[in-house]
This record gives C-alpha cells, sequence and structure tokens, in this order.
DNA sequence: CTTGACCTTCCAGTAACTGGAGGCCTTACT
DNA sequence: AGTAAGGCCTCCAGTTACTGGAAGGTCAAG
C-alpha cells in the first residue's frame, strides 16, 4: 500500500504519516521505487495513532500505549494509569478554560462595543490583579 | 529598573521578558553597562501582557490589544471583537475537550487495571470509528 | 512523448517560550 | 587586593507535532 492509500484509510495527512516514521512510529518497507510500502500492521499502528492522538494523547504517550498494544503480556493496569493521568490533565485543562470563559464573557457584556474608546476589557487587563 | 525588579512586580520571568523585547513588544532603555532599564511605562506594558496572557489571547491578540490600549482614539468596538473571538475560540475548546474526558472517563472505567492483559482502551484505540 | 498525479528528500517555519553555556558587572566580605 | 555570590548580558538550541514548499524522480494514460 502506498502512502496516499494509507493516509486516506486512515484519515491522516501523509506529511503526518512521513513524520510518524521519521520518529520512528512507523517503519513501512520500501519498493524497489524508492516509494514507501506499508503493511497492514503499518496500517493499523498509523489507525491506532490517529485515534489515540484525536483523544488528545501526546506522541510520548501514544509510543507507550503502541508498546503496550504490541506487548501480549501487558498488564492492563499500565494502560489504565496512562489513561488516567491524561484524563486528569484534560480535566484540569477544562477547569483553566472554564476560569477564563467566565472572566472574558463578563468583560464582554460589561463592554460596550460602540465607537467610543470607554473600555472595560482593557482597563481590567489594564488593572486586575488577576492572581 | 532591571529586569529582576521587573520580573518580580510583573509576575513573568526574565527569559520571557527578554523575549518579548526581541519580538518588539517592549523597548526598554540601556543603561551605560547595557543592562535593561524599564521605565513605568515598560513595566505597565508588561504586567499588561501577563494578565491578556493568562486569559489565553495570543501574542498577536496582546500586540493588537497594546495597541488599541495605547489608542486614545480607539473604539470600545475592536476591543471587544478580539475579546469575542477569542471568547469563542476557548468555547469551542471547552467543547472538544469535554467530549475528549466522557470518552476517556468511560474507558478508564471500563478498564478493570488489574495485571491481566485484557484492555478496553486499548480495544477501542484499536477499533473505534472515532469519527 | 507529454501530461498529470503520484512519490521522494530536505529545509524551514509555526507558538511562545525555556534551558544552558560562556562571560561581564557589581557588591560585599576577608 | 582578591574572591565569591548574584545579577546581568548574548547567542544557540530545544520544545510539540506537525505543515508548507522547493526540486526532482516515477508511473499510467492517451
Amino acid at each position: 500500500m502506498n502512502i496516499g492509500e494509507v493516509s486516506k484509510r486512515a484519515g491522516l495527512p501523509k506529511k503526518t504519516i512521513r513524520y510518524y516514521e521519521d520518529i520512528g512510529l512507523v517503519t513501512p518497507l520500501r519498493d524497489t521505487n524508492g516509494y514507501r510500502s506499508f503493511r497492514d500492521s503499518d496500517m493499523h499502528k498509523l489507525a491506532f495513532m490517529g485515534r489515540s492522538r484525536a483523544l488528545g494523547f501526546t506522541i510520548e504517550d501514544c509510543r507507550n500505549l503502541l508498546a503496550l498494544w504490541d506487548d501480549q503480556d501487558r498488564a492492563s493496569a499500565d494502560v489504565r494509569t496512562i489513561a488516567k493521568e491524561h484524563l486528569a490533565q484534560i480535566e484540569s485543562k477544562i477547569v483553566d478554560l472554564q476560569a477564563i470563559q467566565e472572566t472574558l464573557t463578563l468583560l464582554v457584556k460589561e463592554c460596550a462595543g460602540d465607537d467610543r474608546p470607554d473600555c472595560p476589557i482593557l482597563k481590567t487587563l489594564e488593572q486586575f490583579p488577576m492572581k
């Protein structure tokens, strides 16, 4: 399978697939003309990557997950630990963003948004201690 | 005022302040020994930056906000537009993260997390169409 | 034999810093 | 006078996960 086909099937840009090869996540074979030749197992790995990345796992997390995936003797606890840590990070990010959202919503509401220069948003950025 | 003092007062790392000078956000004076010498106005700008960045505005947004801040004839609508766009992005990011959070929570719940190799998290990453 | 769609590599850029090396300046203490 | 600590300087490189583009080889159709 050539890269274009893999790209379509895995839903990843060709650039990304080449990049994943660069950093050693997949190692496709090569045809005599130099073209990458992907096996089904490469395809699977890439699809796995796509899904893991869509869930926000870092590349390094993905690398570890792939290794666990390959390891028939893995303990599911190892996978769970990675997922739980990631989940915790997602949750703390949500909390942070929600705080920002609240503040911004307030500011936008308070600002007249007309052609006068008076602006509570700027005033806040100027003065608010914020932490 | 030297960079150390400014760093403390503005709550920004020295490295960041130097970086902000590099990209033209502040232009402190220089003492004869080459040390940066920050005026109150520089200090204010940096504090403004710190607060804007804490609200998640990009550097370019900050640059625009600073320009509007400096412009006595600005229209508050311009500021409001920037803030509203940013708010929209924050909100969409929250939605994305919440979707991820849901999926992950489910997966973590389903996974036994013991020393057996059977793991629904990996199974999902392997198979789930996900979009 | 040329056109277009593939594929290749390599270089550079993104956002917003952060770390570190190597080295000067200042101040205080012995 | 010497020295040690701490602050300051510049410059280079690395981070994350790609993405864009240039220059060029390959392949199938007409």
